[in-house]
RNA sequence: GGUCUGUUAGCUCAGUUGGUUUAGAGCACCUGCCUUACAAGCAGGGGGUCGUCGGUUCGAAUCCGCCACGGACCA
C-alpha cells in the first residue's frame, strides 16, 4: 500500500502550491494575439478583513479566471482595494486617539501622514488573505483608488464633468452625519425601525392664554427652530385658525399657521410643526410657504445660540432632548408624551443617528448620465444574472437622483475647486485655477485662491475601477485589450452604489459598456436567515473556516449553494462536505498509485468501463459549458461533485479495479489515470489545490511547467449513446440485484445465482461482450445465466422490460414478494393510465409532435410489458 | 404607500423554448455494513396531490389572472 495517509491534509499543500504559481508568474498577463479574458475585482475597503461575502464573490471570481486560463485565454484578474475615505478616516481618527492626538490639533498635511502611515502598515491585509482562499489575481496589477495615477483620473473627470455642466454646487438638504461630521449619501444611512416618543406640545394662539394647538413631535429639541405650524386645509378641527398665529413655546416667536394638503389629518393632531431647517419634508413646506430657516444645530450635533436657550447651547441634540421634557413641562406647555416606534436612520459608518441639515455640497447631474447605462442594460449588452436584478435597475435608473459627492473628510481625493471673490475655478492643478481665476481678476496670487477643503465621495473614484485599474484614461494597449472587461461579480447591495456609476463612467468617458455580464450573488446569510454582521457575531471567521475545512473544502461551501441573487445560508455543514470531498478524491489517489503494475492489455469489462466514462465525461462537459455561459457555477459544480463521486468512484473504479492484491494491467491503468487528470482538470477551476496536488500525484515526472494550473481544459469529444445505455442498464440489474441482497440479509460477499428470461433487449446487452462479466463482478455473483422457465426458490424483479431471478439459499417468504409485487404494480398500472389517456386522446394524436407521440408509444409498451411480466409473477406465487 | 420578487421533499434549492418512463439534487432521516482506497466511508431505502382557486392548451411545476402568505428595495 503506499504511504499517503488516509486523510487529505490540506494546509501544506494549498501553501505549496500557491507559492509556486505565483512565482511562476502564472496569474500575470500581457496583452499579446490569444482572446482576452478580464475580471476587475470589486475592491474591498483597504481597512477590510476576509469576511463570508469576500469568499463567495471572490471564489466564484477566480472559478471564472482559472476555467479561463484552462481555455487557453489571456486571463487577468486585477486585484485592489479602495481607500473607503469615511471607514479609514475613522480609523485613522481612532488610532490617533489612542496615542492621545486630537484631529483637530493637526493640520490636513500632519493627518494626512497619519493616514498613509496607517494604509501602509495595516491597510490591504485582505489582499493577503485572498491569497489563502487561492485567488488567482495578477498581483503585478494591484490598484488602489489613491495611487497617483489612479488619483489624477479622478480629479481629470471631476474637471471634465464640471466643464461640461454635468456638476454643480448647491445648498440643500443633505443627511448629516454629527459624529464623522460629513454629509452621507442615501445608501449610507440605514433605517431600521426604533422606539421613541411622541411629544405632544400646545402652542398658544397668539393674543390667546388658553386657546391653542396641540402638535405631535418625535424631536423637541427642534421646536425652536419651528418656523410655522401647518394643518390641512380641510380639517374641521383648525378652520377658525385662518390667519392666526402660534407662539413657539420657550422662545415666545410668532409663528403662522399654514394650511396645506401635505399634512396626514390622522396622524398625531393633524397639526404638524414645521421645521425647515431640520426636516427635508419640511423644507420643501417652508419653500413653498416662505418660511424662515432656523438652524439650530452645530455639525457635531449640539445645540447652537440660534435654538434661542442659553442653558441648551452646546449641549448634544439627545440630551437637549431630555431636557426639553422638563422645560417644556415647566412651561406648562407639554401634554402627554407616547410611546412611538418610527423609522430611524443611521450612519452606516459611526452609527449615529442621522440629521438631516442644510448644508453647501458638489453634484453630479445624473440624468445627463443615466441615459445610456439605462439603454445598455435594457437591450442586454450589459447582460444581467439574474435578468430580475434588470428591473431593480430600471427602476432606480428612472428615478434617478442627483449624487452628493462631496465629503467632509480629509482622506480622499480633494475637491480640486478654487474659490475667490465667491467665484469657483475647477482646475486639474492650483496652477491651472490661478490662470483661470486671472483671467477674470489679473491681480489675484495663489494664497488668495482658496481650494475646497472636502474630498470626494469614495464611489465617485471607484467608479472609474474597470477604466483606471487598466490605465484606460491614457488610451494604454492592456486597456484597449482587456477592456470591455468580460464580467463583473458582485453582490446585488451595491448594484446602485457601484455597478450603475460604472456603467454610467464607462459611457461617459469611453462609449463603451466596462463589463459584457454582470453576475450578482446573493448576501452571505445565517440559518436562521440573518445577514452575516460583526454586531451580531453571527459571521464565522474565514480564515478559521480555511483552516478547519482547507480552502477547496471552503471553496466548495460557498460555491455548492450559492445560485446567482439568491440568498446564501451559509452552514459549515457544506465546508464539511467539501472536506470530504477532497478526502474522497485522496482516496481515489491512494487506490489508484496503490496498484501494481503488470504489462498487458486490458479486458473486454475494462475496455467497456472506459469507453462508457469516457462517452459520460464528454456529455458533462457540454453540459459544464451550458452552466458556465449562463453562470450556473453551483450546478456545473454539484454535476461534477455527483459524476466523480458515483460515477467515477463507485462505478468505474470498482469496474476496474483488480482483486485484492492481483496487479493491474498497464493499458487500463494508463487509461485510469488519465480518466482521473482530467476530471483534476474540469474540477480545477472550483478546488484548484486538491487537484493541482492529484494531477501532479498521478503525473509523478515533475516536468518544467507541466502545472494544472496553467494546464488544458478538456474538450468534448463523441459519445456513445448505445453503449451508455448498455452499462446503465448493467447498472440497474446490479442495483438490483444488491436491493436483493440488502432486503434478504445476504452477505455483501456471498456470490449468487442469478438467471434472466432472454428477451431480446436482454440478449442483446447481456451477449455483449464484457457486459455480463462488469455485472458479476460488481454484483457479486456466481454466475448469470438465461432461464426459459420459472425459477423456483427465487426473487425476482424487473430491469427494463426483462425479468432476473435472484436464486436464493433460503425460503421465500411469499406475503412479502405479494406485497412488494402488487405495489410495483399499482405503480406501473397507474403509470400506464396516464400514459393511455394520452394516447386515446385523438388531439393528443393528431397535435402533438411525431417523436413525443412516439415516446408515449415506447412508454405504453414498456408499461404493458411489465405489468404483464409483474402479473405473471404474481399469478405463480402461491 | 410604490416597485420588484418568491411560495416545489423535514431543511436549502434546481427544474433552461409547456411533453424525457406519473417531479430532481444536496443535506437531514431510516436499514444493513469497520467489505481488501476512503466511517470525512460503503450498499440500499422512505419521503412531495409543485401555496389556493380559476383560465389558456391535446397536454401546465412551467404560460395568464385572482387570492393567501413571505421577502427585498425605494419612499
Amino acid at each position: 500500500m503506499s504511504e499517503l495517509s488516509t486523510k487529505y491534509a490540506p494546509a501544506d499543500i494549498e501553501e505549496k502550491w500557491y507559492s509556486h504559481w505565483e512565482k511562476s508568474g502564472y496569474f500575470h498577463n500581457e496583452p499579446d494575439d490569444r482572446e482576452p479574458f478580464s475580471i476587475v475585482i470589486p475592491p474591498p475597503n483597504v481597512t477590510g478583513v476576509l469576511h463570508m461575502g469576500h469568499m463567495l464573490n471572490n471564489t466564484i471570481q477566480d472559478a471564472l479566471t482559472r476555467k479561463a486560463r484552462l481555455e487557453g485565454k489571456n486571463a487577468v484578474w486585477i486585484p485592489g482595494t479602495d481607500h473607503a475615505s469615511i471607514a479609514t478616516e475613522a480609523k485613522v481618527v481612532r488610532m490617533l486617539r489612542e496615542r492621545g492626538i486630537k484631529k483637530s490639533d493637526l493640520t490636513r498635511e500632519e493627518f494626512l501622514q497619519y493616514a498613509w502611515e496607517w494604509k501602509e502598515k495595516y491597510g490591504g491585509i485582505i489582499l493577503q488573505q485572498l491569497r489563502k482562499l487561492g485567488a488567482s489575481c495578477d498581483w503585478e496589477r494591484t490598484a488602489f483608488t489613491m495611487d497617483e495615477g489612479y488619483s489624477a483620473d479622478v480629479i481629470k473627470t471631476f474637471v471634465d464633468l464640471y466643464r461640461n455642466g454635468k456638476l454643480y454646487r448647491d445648498y440643500r438638504m443633505v443627511n448629516w452625519d454629527c459624529e464623522a461630521k460629513t454629509v452621507l449619501s442615501n445608501e449610507e444611512v440605514i433605517y431600521g425601525e426604533e422606539q421613541a416618543a411622541l411629544y405632544h406640545v400646545k402652542y398658544l394662539i397668539e393674543g390667546s392664554d388658553t386657546e391653542g394647538v396641540v402638535i405631535a413631535t418625535q424631536r423637541p429639541e427642534t421646536i425652536m427652530a419651528d418656523a410655522a405650524v401647518a394643518v390641512h386645509p380641510k380639517d374641521p378641527r383648525y378652520a377658525h385658525l385662518a390667519g392666526k398665529k402660534v407662539i413657539v413655546p420657550l422662545v415666545n416667536r410668532a409663528i403662522p399657521i399654514i394650511f396645506d394638503e401635505y399634512v396626514d389629518i390622522d396622524f398625531g393632531t393633524g397639526a404638524l410643526k414645521v421645521t425647515p431647517a431640520h426636516d427635508p419634508n419640511d423644507y420643501e413646506l417652508g419653500k413653498k410657504h416662505g418660511l424662515e430657516i432656523i438652524d439650530s444645530l452645530n455639525d457635531d450635533g449640539t445645540m447652537n445660540e440660534k435654538c434661542g436657550i442659553a442653558s441648551l447651547v452646546g449641549v448634544d441634540r439627545f440630551e437637549a432632548r431630555r431636557h426639553m421634557k422638563k422645560l417644556l413641562t415647566d412651561a406648562g406647555n407639554l401634554v402627554e408624551i407616547k410611546d412611538y416606534k418610527t423609522n430611524i436612520g443611521r450612519s452606516e459608518r459611526t452609527n449615529t443617528v442621522v440629521e438631516p441639515r442644510m448644508s453647501l455640497q458638489w453634484y453630479v447631474d445624473m440624468k445627463a448620465l443615466a441615459a445610456p447605462a439605462l439603454e445598455a442594460v435594457e437591450t442586454d449588452d450589459i447582460d444581467f444574472y439574474p435578468k430580475s436584478f434588470k428591473n431593480i435597475y430600471r427602476h432606480w435608473m428612472e428615478n434617478i437622483r442627483d449624487w452628493c459627492i462631496s465629503r467632509q473628510l480629509w482622506w480622499g481625493h480633494r475637491i480640486p475647486a478654487y474659490y475667490y471673490n465667491g467665484e469657483t475655478f475647477v482646475a486639474e492643478t492650483a496652477e491651472e485655477a490661478l490662470e483661470l481665476a486671472r483671467q477674470k481678476y489679473p491681480s489675484v496670487s495663489a494664497v488668495d485662491l482658496k481650494q475646497d477643503e472636502d474630498v470626494l465621495d469614495t464611489w465617485a473614484s471607484s467608479w472609474l475601477w474597470p477604466i483606471s485599474t487598466l490605465n484606460g484614461f491614457k488610451n494604454s494597449e492592456e486597456f484597449k485589450y482587456y477592456y470591455p472587461t468580460s464580467v463583473l461579480v458582485t453582490g446585488w447591495d451595491i448594484i446602485f452604489l457601484w455597478v450603475a456609476r460604472m456603467a454610467m463612467a464607462g459611457f461617459e468617458w469611453k462609449q463603451e459598456r466596462p463589463f459584457k455580464a454582470v453576475y450578482f450573488t446573493g448576501m452571505v446569510r445565517d440559518k436562521q436567515r440573518r445577514k452575516m454582521s460583526k454586531s451580531l457575531g453571527n459571521s464565522p471567521d474565514a480564515l478559521k473556516l480555511i483552516e478547519d475545512f482547507g480552502a477547496d473544502g471552503v471553496r466548495f461551501g460557498m460555491l455548492a449553494s450559492s445560485p446567482a441573487g439568491g440568498d446564501l445560508l451559509f452552514d459549515e455543514k457544506l465546508c464539511e462536505q467539501g472536506r470530504n470531498f477532497c478526502n474522497k478524491l485522496w482516496n481515489a489517489l491512494r487506490l489508484i498509485k496503490g496498484w501494481e503494475v503488470t504489462e498487458g492489455a486490458h479486458s473486454q469489462s475494462e475496455q467497456i468501463a472506459a469507453a462508457w466514462f469516457e462517452s459520460k465525461t464528454n456529455a458533462l462537459l457540454t453540459e459544464i459549458e451550458d452552466n458556465f455561459t449562463q453562470f450556473r457555477l453551483s450546478e456545473a459544480l454539484m454535476g461534477l461533485y455527483n459524476f466523480i463521486w458515483d460515477d467515477f468512484c463507485s462505478w468505474y473504479l470498482e469496474m476496474i479495479k483488480p482483486e485484492y492484491g492481483k496487479p493491474i494491467d498497464r493499458e487500463t491503468l494508463d487509461i485510469t489515470e488519465r480518466i482521473f487528470r482530467r476530471l483534476m482538470a474540469m474540477l480545477h477551476p472550483f478546488m484548484p489545490f486538491v487537484t493541482e496536488e492529484i494531477w501532479q500525484q498521478l503525473d509523478g515526472k515533475n516536468r518544467e511547467g507541466s502545472d494544472l494550473c496553467v494546464g488544458q481544459y478538456p474538450k468534448a469529444g463523441s459519445m456513445d449513446a448505445d453503449l451508455v445505455a448498455k452499462v446503465e442498464a448493467a447498472k440497474d440489474i446490479i442495483s438490483k440485484i444488491r436491493e436483493v441482497r440488502n432486503s434478504k440479509g445476504l452477505k455483501q460477499r456471498e456470490a449468487l445465482v442469478v438467471k434472466y428470461q432472454g428477451s431480446e433487449t436482454a440478449k442483446n446487452l447481456l451477449n455483449t461482450e464484457g457486459v455480463g462479466n462488469l455485472i458479476t463482478k460488481l454484483a457479486v455473483l456466481e454466475s448469470l445465466q438465461t432461464t426459459d422457465t420459472d425459477v423456483d426458490n427465487a426473487v425476482s424483479f424487473v430491469s427494463g422490460t426483462d425479468k432476473f431471478f435472484v436464486v436464493l439459499n433460503q425460503a421465500i417468504d411469499v406475503e412479502a414478494e405479494r406485497e412488494k409485487i402488487t405495489k410495483e404494480l399499482a405503480h406501473q398500472q397507474g403509470f400506464l393510465k396516464s400514459v393511455n389517456a394520452k394516447l386515446s386522446n385523438e388531439r393528443f394524436v393528431a397535435n402533438a409532435k411525431p417523436e413525443v407521440v412516439a415516446i408515449e408509444q415506447k412508454k405504453q409498451a414498456d408499461a404493458m410489458a411489465r405489468i404483464a411480466i409483474l402479473e405473471e409473477s404474481l399469478a405463480k406465487l402461491v
